[in-house]
DNA sequence: TTTGATCGGTTCATTATTTGAACCATTGGT
DNA sequence: ACCAATGGTTCAAATAATGAACCGATCAAA
């Protein structure tokens, strides 16, 4: 692994309940020596990537992440496609709709939309990371990855968030292949114990997953209406925002129900 | 420079005139050699910070950076770092140092600092509603505020504070003229009779006005050198705060009495 | 269709940087 | 006063970065 990657890999142990780190912490959670923890960090520091806290010495996120995201924003407005796609989907089915984008072997929860309609509603942190075991965006994306991701990601230990958590590999694999089959992953209760979701996964110009769109809804709230009106729903937005970012759909990708030819119609 | 830091800096030749680079490209911009350009951005690749176009093989800013934005902005509360750009700049004038930020058509004060040096000093009430044409922070403000805006402002009525409140539109835009010119704004005695206070704007991602910081001083201890100290120090560290925020100063944005090439050294 | 000048990407011996155990000086808790 | 942390530093040994030269592909002009 080079150096680069290396330095690089330190800012993903950033995160919204960790939000700064020492020096030493740093050193523990990526397993390298302190002293080349010490000199990554200066240099992303150099460039701006991480600061110092005033008070304590701790690291944090710096603002260069901020310029670039602007800049990457610009050239690739993602962000405000997905917000509009999201929305659109938000309001067709007054539920929490959200979009979720795979970085490296970890998904994380870009934007989301939240429907005024109903009191209750399934909530979302911005930078989330999603589990692919456990949610029904995970499930969508890991359907479409390479083998060795699956095999990678399916060998690792699966957190059993809830008691519906699915953990055997075995059975995982058997969903995937549904997933495959539809092209719309379902997640009843895995995440979180009262939230049903659907997910359908993005691609890019080359076809490769890189993220998944979702409705999240109660699971008071979820009968066979509702159900179907996501589905179609999502689907329609999904593969909207797959084809406005340049992407293109695997070959045989057909929404749960359709054919390849009636969907193409 | 360690490779780490060479690696980012490749990252600084993005940017919204140029959102796409293509290796040789890169390689001639970076002064680096082709291989080693190619190991770097490779090495970005892996962590998200560039990929390549679906059409060309030019690079782009990757999706990680979104991510970590979102993080850092989390993390780090504007609150924060304005109060430690402020306690910089009132420390290095010996002065009230504060800040406002533009809500919708209203400028109000997010937080001050006061120097010990001095019996007297300008005080600074929270939250504390400025006025655009009365004082160097609106002034600062309306210069680089959108045509509609400057027009909506000025065609309200305007309060004249003191005898010397400035309450013609037409000078007032003369004024503003020269605050576009130097990227400093002054105001001597036109909101508290005794205050001279001179302000420069902040800018976001876009480059859109989002506030200004600014250095009140009693108009007695106002001498030609403090001046230039206080022109100076709030140069840096508004310039500074813009970018740790991760804005951009629009196309042009210079200091008083400097060019733009004077400024770069 | 030949030529030549690009392009992105690759190779490998030489070189310079990264690495890590041990070591400071400080800090904070007992 | 003590101990166990912390952030930061050192230097010989190990390792990774470097760059000139080299691919094959693409494209424009001749």
């Amino acid at each position: 692994m080079g150096t680069v990657v290396k330095a690089l890999s330190l800012l993903d142990h950033f995160s919204r309940t960790r939000p700064e780190i020492g020096l030493s912490d740093m050193a523990r959670l990526a397993g390298l020596n302190k002293a080349t923890t010490y000199r990554l960090l200066s240099e992303l520091q150099q460039g701006g990537f991480v600061e110092q806290t005033g008070s304590g010495r701790e690291y944090r996120l710096g603002p260069a992440v901020l310029r670039l995201a602007a800049l990457r924003e610009a050239a690739v407005p993602l962000r405000d496609m997905a917000a509009r796609a999201l929305q659109s989907l938000s309001d067709a089915t007054d539920e929490t709709a959200h979009l979720s984008l795979l970085q490296g072997d970890r998904l994380s929860m870009l934007s989301y939309a939240y429907s005024p309609r109903h009191g209750t509603r399934v909530t979302m942190e911005d930078a989330q990371v999603l589990a692919f075991h456990a949610t029904s965006s995970g499930l969508a994306v890991l359907a479409f990855s390479p083998p060795e991701m699956i095999d990678r990601i399916l060998s690792a230990p699966l957190d059993k968030r809830t008691e519906d958590t699915l953990t055997d590999p075995a059975a995982i694999r058997a969903v995937l292949a549904g997933v495959r089959r539809t092209g719309i992953a379902e997640s009843v209760g895995g995440f979180e114990k009262d939230v049903h979701s659907h997910a359908v996964p993005l691609f890019d110009a080359h076809s490769r997953v890189i993220g998944a769109m979702a409705v999240a809804a109660p699971v008071a709230r979820m009968t066979p209406a509702l159900t179907a009106l996501i589905r179609r729903e999502l689907w329609q937005n999904a593969t909207g925002l797959t084809r406005a970012l340049g992407g293109f759909p695997p070959d045989g990708f057909a929404p749960d129900g359709f054919t390849a030819q009636e969907a193409a119609e």
